[in-house]
RNA sequence: GGGCUGGUAGCUCAGGUGGUAGAGCGUUGCCUUCGCAAGGCAGAGGCCGCGGGUUCAAAUCCCGCCCAGUCCA
């Protein structure tokens, strides 16, 4: 399947088996083993494979600049965000990340053809690893070179990549006989191809993909755009030219020096480096692969688990919090907000990891000390990293905070539902409880057992913990929306020539179900967020309403009443006229030019982490979603609209025009991407000059002062991390502000005062009706307390109890309070009170209670017998029924229940 | 997008099964003291997040909304 390069023969390459995996690979030397880990042990620790020491900048430095001179062209890193361009994952995982899918699909010209870049790719399925075996980290920089090759135009493929490959590394220093290149197979994200895996003293250091096939369920089929894809470690290289203890050491360099001297870290630097040896031979998965390397290594020192785990822990936070702040730094920079969900939630997940192990180092300094220490590291390669510091130390600062109002949240309930449970009798934790805990509350069982041991409690943590969860969690089954195969030819769209046009001529072309194919039409189709146009098509002076326009493939479907479809059938193939209401699409087109003015607002006032996160458009309000990360204040709201509203009144004009999407991105940047990922080789660019750029399908102004008023509504939280802003925009605003208006003329009308004494005299009303509420409380209390006088004369004795039964004119709440009043003094016994309303109250007193009467039971009896129902204490209850005609006989009832 | 938890006095929170809304801190006044710290006594302070529903009766149960927290994709 792989064709052998020639190039191996020239550089005096032989090809070999690997004696131990039985891996294929090529080697200038006599050698048995394949140069991988576990085959061959590292080689490089103490013992640097090059003279001269690169760190993070400089092998970067040395990468782009080889490959420039040897005809890449070098282009800038992408950010780390992919969602930027893509829909299907939300980071980059490597530097192809970049380029896919428009570039690797074909159907987008590359930024340069070959190229190279540095690219900073985040992957967090290994987050546990990082600090621990020497070599994971969440955020690596990925060097590729690539070229892109089809049948016009031939870059280049293996021979050429081998020898580019070789070519580098010897020129870093490293002796090309320690290379060797396994043969391999590569497959992901749709694609597969040959690759080898470059090996130098038993680390791998890069990969050379040759991706030729897309993985289709048929199997492998050819693709036109042959790809090569290679990856470049860019922090294993740094790595194996310093030959430090752990990769870490390496890669951050004095990020590294300055938190061990923070945290007053001291660690055997052989220890580290038998760590890093032992786990480079291992594959390692999961916690339990990561017990399994404590063990050897420290059977390999002779120490016991224990002291090598106690030497080695606060290093290992050492390197987490230096990985950490790196990918950190990275997220924050590129937008990412974080976030209960999505990639704001990877963000505040590291976040939160790092601040877990500042703990644990017992560091005193905040996490904003730490990113410091980054930023100062990392922004001589990327200066818009320290640009942005104020804007991540915001973020952080407030994140730290929230954490650890979580946990302090997190500790008190766990602490109550341990003294629960010991009230229960129980002696350990439930599972159910813990996985409450966790679901809910996001209290990790390791917190909730270093809790529970602070209680002397139990926690009970099962091994399977996670899985337990993840069970939990019901799997939801996508709906399948049933494609529809229409075989027509695309529509043409009139709409994007002349946005003043309001009518056309087209020919009937089709039906689908009740909805009409035209040849070409001028009523723009449900999408971007803009709601369908509305109109009529006139066949032959006959008007069909058209009730809604969709696209499905690249057809315009418009739907009509089901009675009137029958209308159009006679009409096939034969020209009809259409007309688009002209009121409610130019409101939509107000509403989605005000949408763009508001995002650029926004980022104005804001800052420029701000981004569009979604978008509906309508004809009485829109609304726009935007990352940010905390809620939007009043007056910064005010401003928001303020500057909307001067972006309206500079009356700026708003240009359309069709660009080569990397043209597109080269010039403005990912920024066109507000509105989402565009599909696409042309991007329909709308620029309002000198404020905005997106690339949208929508109808758009020609001048931003055609949209008129622009009113922002409210605001709402619909996640955290996005905020949506509502506004109307045109008549529709005016109507907004007309209905604000109202209110407030309504509401000051039944005060009866000025509009602009409303907030006072609610003010004064709400304090008053508050005063007056308690005094009627005092009042109540005095009149039952008078009432209480003229009755206690009408007692009788029963057996021997001081027993009041009587109807007396009281509402419910003197009733109550008169029974408890009697029967707590002690001065009645028994007292059954009923007003003329049928409501009933009763008390007992403690003597009565004694002499076994429970009132509720009574009240209960009593207010049946008048069709209604009551209950309450044993001491003290009411109840109520509607039958008024009764009341004597429930009171009868009352007496012979006493008697007994 | 789906799930779960919570919203009660200025603050931190009780109020497991509907039945007169509570505690601690803070606050006000008085007592004790030359004064302060502290203590004792008394009091003020609640649309029980908002809107609907069930019920004789809802902080409590049901539905919708708002706000906050959290897990998963």
């Amino acid at each position: 399947m792989i064709i052998m390069s020639e190039q191996f023969k020239k550089l005096g390459y032989t090809k070999k088996t690997c004696i131990t995996c039985g891996k294929d690979f090529w080697t200038a030397i006599d050698r048995q083993t394949c140069g991988d880990a576990p085959c061959d042990e590292y080689g490089f620790i103490g013992n640097p494979a090059t003279r001269k020491k690169y760190d993070l900048h400089s092998i970067q430095k040395t990468f782009l600049d080889f490959f420039s001179e040897n005809d890449h062209t070098p282009i800038g890193r992408y950010p780390v965000l992919a969602k930027r361009w893509r829909d299907d994952v939300f980071l980059v995982g490597a530097s192809i990340y970049d380029f896919q899918p428009w570039v690797t699909s074909g159907m987008v010209e590359p930024p340069a053809n070959p190229l190279v870049v540095a690219q900073p790719s985040i992957r967090l399925n290994d987050v546990d690893n990082v600090g621990r075996t020497g070599r994971h980290m969440t955020c690596f920089t990925m060097g590729g070179h690539h070229a892109f090759n089809s049948d016009k135009n031939h870059i280049y493929w293996e021979d050429e990549t081998i020898k580019y490959c070789h070519d580098f590394i010897k020129h870093i220093g490293i002796n090309p006989e320690e290379i060797t290149f396994i043969e391999s197979w590569w497959e992901g994200g749709g694609n597969a191809g040959p690759c080898y895996e470059i090996c130098v003293r038993g680390v791998e250091l890069a990969t050379l993909v040759f991706i030729k096939y897309r993985t289709t369920p048929q199997g492998l089929k050819d693709i036109p755009l042959k790809i090569v894809d290679t990856g470049y470690g860019l922090e294993r290289f740094a790595w194996i030219s310093q030959g430090t203890a752990t990769a870490y050491e390496s890669a951050f360099g004095p990020v590294v020096d300055q938190l061990k001297a923070m945290g007053n870290v001291q660690v055997d630097d052989e220890i580290l480096a038998e760590n890093a040896r032992v786990a480079g031979m291992m594959d390692i998965k999961d916690i339990a692969d990561l017990k399994a390397l404590r063990n050897r290594v420290a059977e390999k020192l002779e120490i016991p688990v224990e002291e090598l785990v106690k030497v080695t822990k606060p290093v290992e936070s050492v390197y987490i919090i230096a990985d950490h702040t790196r990918c950190l730094a990275f997220m924050l920079t590129d937008g990412v907000v974080p976030s209960n969900v999505k990639d704001g939630y990877l963000a505040r997940l590291i976040l939160r990891r790092t601040i877990r192990f500042m703990k644990e180092l017992q560091l005193e300094e905040s996490l904003e000390d730490m990113m410091k220490l980054q930023l100062d590291y990392l922004k001589k390669s990327y200066p818009e990293i320290k640009q942005h510091q104020e804007h991540i130390n915001d973020i952080i600062n407030l994140e730290e905070k929230r954490y650890y109002k979580t946990v302090s949240k997190g500790k008190k309930l766990v602490k109550k539902t341990i003294n629960y449970l010991k009230k229960d009798g129980e002696d350990k934790i439930p599972l159910e409880s813990l996985i409450m805990l966790y679901d809910s509350h996001g209290i990790p069982p390791e917190s909730v057992d270093e809790i529970a041991k602070e209680e002397n409690f139990d926690a009970n943590i099962p091994d399977n913990f996670y899985t337990l969860v993840a069970s939990e969690h019901s799997e939801e089954i996508p709906e399948e929306k049933a494609a529809i195969e229409l075989h027509y030819p695309t529509t043409e769209l009139l709409f994007y020539d002349d946005p003043s046009n309001y009518e056309f001529e087209a020919h009937v072309i089709g039906t689908y179900n009740d909805n009409v194919i035209l040849d070409r039409t001028l009523f723009y189709p449900e999408g971007g967020g803009q709601p369908s146009d509305i109109g009529y098509l006139d066949i032959r002076g006959e008007k069909v309403e058209v009730l809604h326009a969709e696209k499905v493939d690249d057809i315009v479907l418009h739907r009509v009443g089901e009675e009137d479809i029958q209308k159009v059938h006679p009409y096939q193939g034969q020209i009809i006229k259409g007309h688009v209401d002209p009121s409610h699409r130019k409101i939509l087109t107000q509403n989605h030019t005000a949408t763009h003015l508001i995002v650029a607002a926004a980022r104005k006032v804001l800052g420029d982490h701000i981004w569009q996160a979604g978008a509906q458009k309508g004809v009485d309000k829109s609304r726009i979603d935007i990352s940010h990360y905390k809620r939007i204040t009043p007056p910064e709201l005010e401003e928001i609209e303020l500057v909307a509203n001067k972006l309206v009144m500079n009356n700026i004009n708003v240009n359309t025009f069709w660009l080569d999407r990397t043209m597109a991105e080269k010039k403005y940047g990912f920024i066109l991407y507000q509105g989402g990922v565009v599909p696409g080789m042309d991007i329909r660019t709308v620029e309002i000059e000198g404020t905005d750029v997106q690339a949208c399908g929508g109808t758009h102004c020609n001048q931003t002062g055609d949209i008129g008023l622009i009113k922002i509504t409210r605001t709402e939280r619909i996640q955290d991390g996005v905020e949506r802003i509502e506004f109307s925009a045109g008549e529709s605003a005016i109507k907004a502000v007309q209905n604000n208006d109202n209110l407030l003329k309504e509401s000051s009308g039944v005060f009866k005062v000025d509009a602009e004494q409303l907030p006072q005299t609610c003010e004064r009303f709400f304090t008053e009706w508050k005063a007056f509420k308690n005094e009627i409380d005092r009042l109540k209390n005095e009149i039952a307390s008078l009432k209480i006088e003229g009755i206690t004369s009408q007692t009788e004795t029963v057996g021997e109890l001081i027993v009041l039964n009587k109807q007396i004119e009281a509402d419910m709440g003197e009733l109550v309070k008169i029974a408890s009043n009697l029967t707590e003094t002690g001065k009645v016994d028994v007292v059954v009170i009923v007003n003329g309303e049928g409501k009933i109250a009763g008390g007992a007193s403690s003597k009565a209670l004694e002499k076994g009467v429970q009132i509720n039971e009574v009240i209960k009896e009593a207010a049946n017998i008048m069709g209604g129902g009551g209950g309450g204490k044993p001491n003290l209850a009411q109840g109520a029924g509607r039958d008024t005609t009764k009341i004597a006989e429930a009171l009868d009832a009352v007496s012979k229940y006493l008697e007994k």
